[in-house]
RNA sequence: GACUCAGUAGCUCAGCUGGUAGAGCACAUCCCUUUUAAGGAUGGGGUCCUGGGUUCGAACCCCAGCUGAGUCACCA
């Protein structure tokens, strides 16, 4: 990359790298810089009187520095948080070489550099806890400035708040913005308790396919891939649960997965092309036993986080005390709409739908419309956890009927804030009943509803052969993230959510201006000064653009041997 | 996909009715031995998202596009 590319602050650090390496500093060291400490630590437990941390290695990054003559201040930021360090000419340049303080420490290097110290702990006389250092040295300069926060009494002056830079570069965003790194120290820890959990009764943690040649599990549009030496093509998994269930047909009496799945939807705030899902099998066991498992899965979770239940949900108060309430679909469309539609025939929905206005369209099978009435009328008024129980058939076409009534599923949804959290049933075993729904569902594809699914006959065969009854429960760990950490947005709980592409110059090649005769130093200085296409060149005069690219030289102290005046007439020809 | 809003220095943002592009922080130079978002002084830094149009003149007005955010639709 050549300097007409970069900003004069890249400029300024890329030329102090090349002074640190005449000085023989190596920027970027291979050897190890063994630190005994860290900076939350020292903040939390030094004591004065105690002596203690006195010996301290530090590393991680400079976040702010105050030259004050033959004393400064600066600030470590390492994974724990920040610390003043206190640093003195005289002392970490112990003979007449006061190069290590005046150059390179002032001049050479910059915030955001990586950097590591040995000194002790002391209380400055304004009372903050800081660190006295004896040696400095560099372990990685860093060529680009960092947006610079500052933060006094809770107030945030000059926060990095754009939405598009703190996604695209979220490395960034973790830096300076602290408080985003929390958000997924909670993911971990919740991905770790519920892990614990399963561990504890015995469950086993598996890994299953995610390249699939039948995408099934669930209903959803799936991303297509193609693999070239079978030459077939393959799908981006939708869910996992028919590969866990095949793995309950062959003995395992409990499975689990935390699985990305992939769906060809929609993005917003709550969905994003790739997300996680947590699915846990469990033979000899029905929905009313997931329901409590869920239920105390879900309050152990908020416990771990936070040591109590109750959380803040935006402007709500949600509280993941045990047990929830358990309501029927058909109860819950009763309640707010006041229609029973238990036993009412697909026209009488439609009916139905029509008068509670709500869209429908003859695409859409009688377990669709129920489905409608429910997220449009109902669901968003299941704010506190609930289990919404006992789904239309239609609708669930991998969950066993429901024991009393054939019209029903054994099936649970936990909604939580208006929206679902997990989705779990008694699993469908009996693969005459399994086999007769993939039909139904295929029928349904050929009425148009293009997210129905497809009959997976091995998944049927293995059910042939005999599943033990067998409870199985899903929840997305991105949206139980974001309940946990008051997050409103998906995007704030995955590291690296789906971006569009960055837009690149339109540009032309190197190759494309040096076939014009352009020599190659110019190319970057003659894209700097706007010209990012050979033609542009046609449409200027020789004259201007000669004095132009001298003076750009002079100005930018390039150092390069000015064109001659018939070259660049020649360029423009 | 529809609508609304936004895009100006490395970052956060001003910029009036269309008249030579601004501030704070960051950066550079000089001075200065415990400062607290801030030590002092001086200075450099811009494709005003892109492309058209209107105009004597556009960061500003109009049209189209790109990117993002929000609302809705679709979607769990």
């Amino acid at each position: 990359m050549s300097t007409a590319e970069l900003s004069e602050q890249e400029v300024i650090r890329r030329n102090s790298l090349a002074k640190l390496r005449e000085l023989g500093i190596e920027p970027y060291p291979a050897e190890e810089f063994p630190v005994n400490a860290k900076t939350a630590v020292i903040k939390a437990e030094f004591e004065p009187e105690k002596q203690n941390f006195q010996e301290v290695v530090l590393a991680g990054r400079i976040m702010s520095r105050r030259i004050m003559g033959k004393a400064s201040f600066a600030e470590i930021q390492d994974d724990s948080g920040r610390i003043q360090l206190y640093i003195n000419r005289d002392e970490i340049c112990a003979g007449e070489d006061k190069t290590l303080y005046n150059d390179v420490f002032k001049k050479l290097l910059d915030i955001g550099d990586i950097i590591g110290v040995k000194g002790f702990a002391f209380t400055t006389q304004v009372g903050e806890k800081s660190v006295h250092v004896k040696e400095l040295v560099l372990l990685s300069k860093s060529l680009r400035p960092l947006p610079i926060v500052k933060e006094k009494d809770g107030k945030v002056y000059d926060a990095f708040t754009d939405m598009e830079q703190r996604y695209r570069q979220r490395y960034v965003d973790l830096v300076v913005n602290p408080q985003v790194k929390d958000a997924f120290i909670k993911r971990t820890k919740i991905v770790n308790t519920m892990r614990e959990m399963f561990n504890e009764h015995g469950y086993l943690e598996v890994e299953t396919p995610i390249l699939q040649s039948i995408p099934g599990g669930a209903a959803a549009r799936p991303f297509i891939t193609h693999h070239n030496s079978l030459n077939i093509p393959l799908y981006l998994r939708i869910a996992n649960e028919l590969y866990l269930k095949r793995l309950i047909v062959g003995g395992f009496e409990g499975v689990y997965e935390f699985a990305k799945d992939f769906r060809n939807e929609g993005m917003d705030r709550t969905h994003n092309p790739e997300f996680t899902v947590m699915e846990i099998y469990v033979a000899y066991k029905d929905y009313k036993w997931m329901m409590n498992f869920t239920e105390e899965m879900v309050e152990r979770v908020a416990l771990a986080l936070h040591g109590k239940t109750e959380l803040q949900v935006g402007d709500k108060m949600i509280d993941f005390k045990r047990p929830y309430p358990r309501v029927t679909m058909y109860e819950a469309i009763k309640e707010h709409t006041g229609y029973d539609i238990a036993g009412k025939s697909e026209s009488e929905l439609r009916e139905i739908c029509d008068k509670l206005e709500i869209e429908n369209d003859p695409t859409m099978g009688k377990g669709k419309l129920i489905d409608e009435i429910f997220g449009e009328k109902c669901e968003h008024h299941y704010i506190q956890p609930t289990f919404i129980i006992d789904y239309p058939v239609e609708m669930s076409p991998l969950t066993k009927k429901h024991r009393e009534h054939p019209e029903l599923t054994e099936r649970f949804e936990l909604m939580v804030n208006g929206k679902e959290l997990a989705n779990a049933y008694s699993e469908l075993n009996d693969p005459i009943d399994q086999r007769e729904r993939f039909e139904d569902q295929m029928t349904l594809s050929e009425k148009g509803d293009d997210e129905a699914m497809f009959i997976d006959q091995d998944f049927l065969r293995a059910l042939e052969y005999g599943m033990p009854p067998t409870s199985g429960m899903g929840i997305g760990i991105d949206r139980l993230t974001m309940f946990m950490t008051n997050n409103l947005s998906i995007q704030d709980v995955l590291f690296f959510p789906q971006m569009k592409p960055e837009k690149k110059a339109d540009a032309d090649s190197d190759e494309k201006f040096e076939s014009a005769g352009i020599p190659g130093e110019w190319i970057e200085v003659l894209r700097k000064m706007g010209f990012k296409k050979v033609d542009a060149l046609k449409e200027v005069k020789a004259g201007k653009l000669f004095n132009d690219l001298c003076g750009y030289n002079k100005k930018n102290k390039l150092g390069l041997q000015n064109p001659s005046m018939e070259e660049v007439t020649g360029w423009t020809a």
